[in-house]
DNA sequence: CTAGGGTTAG
């Protein structure tokens, strides 16, 4: 059927109408339109009809445009109508009526403002939601009306003003078991679960009622948020005793309350007993074992709901992609993969990242990219998610590149974003690029931030920029645990374990008490520094003063402390007699200690005890210690038969490079290296330090016991290392120090020889292998020659 | 013509 043309021209205007009204959003009110000469608050009966029968028959626009046309101040139908858009799923058009309200003059009440503020909380509009509050005040609605006092607290905590909240509800005349709700829910949904419990209590006491299912609801929430298993039980014995139970909704709640908090038998029993389940129960089910980490049974759930004739829903999906994200096999995922694909779950931006991330879960970065690319609508998750990705993966430099685009994006880098992507920085352990990103999180607006801060700071120490490390950390305005321990860990991995000590006394001083990671700090620094008497006073400390239980990181710390003390009886005496059972780490600093003073019995037996733990840790170094060990003792047959045993296990050993920063760019060099353009220099004045320091042929003839034959062997002063340093010292003006990164430990040779080459160049040198930082100068070196 | 409800990615 054809409109009538007069309705066709006036839908077009209420077209318009609206638009204005939701343009102008920010703007105050619109101009009031001229007064209609009948503007009583009642309307005239045939307004009313039209306006209702336009409305009835969904015909939203124009039904506006009739009632702003007649001028109507019948608050009564102008509320209608502004209801009629908000159920129609158009809370733009919503306040677009209720614009046309104020301008028509009538007067807003208790009706109108409950579903304005809805609509503006569904639109995330804090700006109007705070107009209509001032609207609801200045009309006496605010503090009177229990249902706009409910609508403006629920708008604030939707929106994430809990202060606005707390507020809205101080000041409610008269509050109801909603009001309560609404408090506990905006407390939950802003994280603060803790006060959700309190305000939940409090809540008992003051209103002389029963909780409902909704408060419920909300209080098992918040022991989701806090794991509180043992306040969840007791809300489900609440439940109990008021014959709740029955309740799905509740049941469901219940039982996802006890997967989040790690029961999966009472949430399992819980299951059981339920006279009636949905697919949401099913999904929490399936969730919950995945989170849980029994992704069999989350399988094994995925098919007895489809066996009850339940529908998969996306969410099912979602959380049974969880679940396929634990097994090492890809296929499970694959086939989930395929299975939303056939039933046109996609795109769905939440499913989409979850497949996302179970494909990086699963090894398979290839297909997150694919998924990743193919997203039409990426929200933060899904970048954030990508970025991790690449991290696990170790690809450090696509991670950083998509970072970068993502600082292109109208969207705003979170605390998750900084922390994936920082530690690629760290790794890289390339100081210019720390820089740019200091540089990038401040203009974020990050720079306040303490949690990112610290990473920053952590950032900066562990590229060999201590004290750009320490300015951050003197500026920050809120320092806590984390920020000492670092800033005691960055002194700690340069060598100045005495600045790292009275850091750790300044920080007991200003009342901060330490925890576990801060007494890893201390006992490095101690180790590194050489601080034995120190470094066991601490570990008594920690347990005596403390109560603490030393972790297998302070076993390590002990051992090194040990190991370079130098008794190897003794540390292996320790090693025996610690309450825990030692890993890799413990027995590589055995390893360590043994090759440092040249004991090769035990540093077999080191290296057999970590063959032994047949983890999937890279045992390469292992290998390669332990054949050096075999070379500088003539022993060449042990040295092929681990060079034969390197080859069988498929390992090969890393290449050596030392990279150089100078002037914003990286320099990178491998043993013997002739790719740079000033190769030829480098060589000769390698050659002249080498000479002038007195380095002797002998240790330059040492040849490099893993190479194959047909490898020209590299003497040391053309070793990576070397070779950067000299660079780095031609190429920069006197007095500055030289900052180079290995990749890997530095040999005794070059580490002997670069002590003298700073005492006879008068320069600092620092290098940073993928341990510590060694600090030549004055032909020493900070770590006291071991390392 | 009025408020408040469960499941999902980090």
């Amino acid at each position: 059927m054809a409109t009538p043309p007069v309705l066709a021209s006036r839908a077009a205007h209420a077209t318009t109408y609206a638009s204005q009204h939701l343009t102008a959003s920010t703007s105050k009110e619109p101009p009031p339109r001229v007064r209609p000469k009948r503007a009583g608050p009642g309307s005239s009966s045939s307004t009313k009809s039209l306006v209702l029968s336009h409305a009835a028959a969904g015909r939203l626009d124009d039904a506006l445009d009739a009632l702003a046309s007649s001028g109507s101040r019948d608050a009564f139908l102008h509320n209608v109508l502004i209801r009629a858009f908000a159920d129609a799923g158009l809370p733009a058009g919503a306040l677009a009526a209720y614009r046309a309200m104020l301008s028509a003059g009538a007067r807003p009440d208790r009706f109108t403002f409950p579903v304005v503020l809805k609509c503006c909380a569904r639109l995330g509009d804090l700006d109007h939601g705070r107009a209509a509050h001032s609207a609801a005040i200045r009309l006496g609605a605010a503090g009177a009306d229990v249902y706009t006092g409910n609508s403006l607290l629920a708008f604030y905590a939707r929106l994430g003003a809990v202060g606005d909240a707390e507020r809205v509800f101080d000041g409610m005349r008269a509050r109801d078991l909603v009001t309560w709700n609404s408090m506990v829910d905006g407390y939950v949904s802003n994280g603060l679960g803790a006060l959700a419990l309190d305000c939940f209590r409090e809540m008992q006491d003051a209103l002389d009622v029963q909780h409902d299912g909704v408060g419920i609801i909300a209080a098992l929430a918040a022991c989701c948020l806090e794991s509180a298993l043992a306040q969840g039980r007791e809300v489900h014995a609440y439940v109990i005793r008021h014959g709740m139970e029955h309740d799905v909704k509740v049941g469901t709640s219940i039982l996802d309350m006890y997967c989040k908090c790690g029961a999966v038998a009472l949430a399992e029993s819980m299951f059981a007993s339920m006279p009636s389940r949905t697919v949401v129960t099913w999904n929490c089910m399936i969730g919950g074992y995945a989170l849980n980490g029994h992704p069999g049974e989350a399988f094994d759930c995925f098919t007895q709901m489809k066996a009850e004739g339940h529908q998969v829903e996306v969410v099912t999906a979602i959380n049974l992609l969880a679940a396929c994200a634990q097994t090492e096999n890809p296929l499970y995922g694959r086939s989930v993969h395929g299975f939303v694909t056939r039933r046109q779950f996609l795109p769905h931006v939440v499913l989409e990242t979850a497949l996302l991330e179970m494909y990086s879960k699963v090894g398979k970065v290839k297909s997150s990219e694919a998924v990743f690319g193919r997203m039409t609508n990426k929200t933060l998750v899904s970048w954030n998610n990508m970025i991790a990705a690449y991290m696990f993966k170790e690809m450090y430099r696509e991670a950083i590149a998509l970072f970068l685009e993502l600082l292109n994006q109208p969207l705003h880098p979170d605390y998750f974003t900084m922390s994936a992507v920082v530690p690629a920085f760290v790794l890289l352990r390339l100081l210019r690029q720390c820089r740019q990103m200091h540089s990038y999180i401040i203009r974020l607006g990050y720079g306040e931030s303490t949690l990112i801060m610290n990473a920053v700071m952590h950032m900066y120490a562990r590229c060999g920029d201590v004290v750009s490390s320490r300015e951050i950390f003197d500026k920050m305005p809120d320092k806590d645990v984390i920020s000492w321990n670092t800033m005691i860990m960055g002194y700690a991995i340069h060598g100045q374990g005495r600045t790292a000590l009275e850091m750790f006394s300044e920080m007991k001083c200003n009342g901060l008490p330490p925890n576990e990671s801060t007494f890893v700090s201390v006992l490095t620094a101690c180790s590194v520094s050489g601080l034995a008497d120190e470094g066991w006073t601490q570990f008594n400390s920690m347990q005596c003063e403390y109560g603490m239980t030393p972790q297998i990181e302070h076993y390590g710390c002990m051992t090194d402390l040990l190991g370079r003390a130098g008794d190897l009886r003794e540390v292996l005496k320790f090693i025996e007699g610690m309450p825990i059972a030692p890993t890799f780490r413990i027995w590589g600093s055995l390893l360590t200690a043994s090759r440092n003073r040249n004991d090769i019995d035990l540093a077999e037996y080191a290296a057999e005890r970590i063959f032994e733990l047949e983890l999937e840790h890279d045992n390469t170094g292992c290998y390669v210690l332990l054949s050096s060990m075999y070379a500088d003792a003539g022993r060449w047959r042990d040295v092929e038969r681990i060079k034969s045993l390197m080859m069988e296990k498929g390992m090969r050993r890393t290449d050596a490079r030392s990279i150089v920063e100078l002037h914003g760019v990286a320099c990178s060099f491998v043993n013997g290296d002739m790719t740079h353009p000033q190769s030829k220099t480098i060589h000769e004045v390698s050659d002249v330090l080498s000479r002038k320091i007195g380095e002797s042929d002998d240790s330059r003839n040492q040849s490099d016991p893993i190479s194959l034959p047909s490898r020209r062997t590299t003497t040391p002063n053309k070793h990576s290392v070397r070779l950067a340093v000299v660079f780095g010292l031609i190429s920069s003006e006197a007095g500055t120090p030289v900052l180079v990164k290995k990749n890997m430990r530095i040999c005794n040779d070059c580490h002997h020889a670069l002590k003298l080459i700073s005492k006879y160049s008068g320069r600092r040198i620092v290098v940073g292998d993928t341990n510590i930082y060694h600090e030549f100068s004055d032909g020493s070196c900070c770590c006291g020659d071991y390392w």
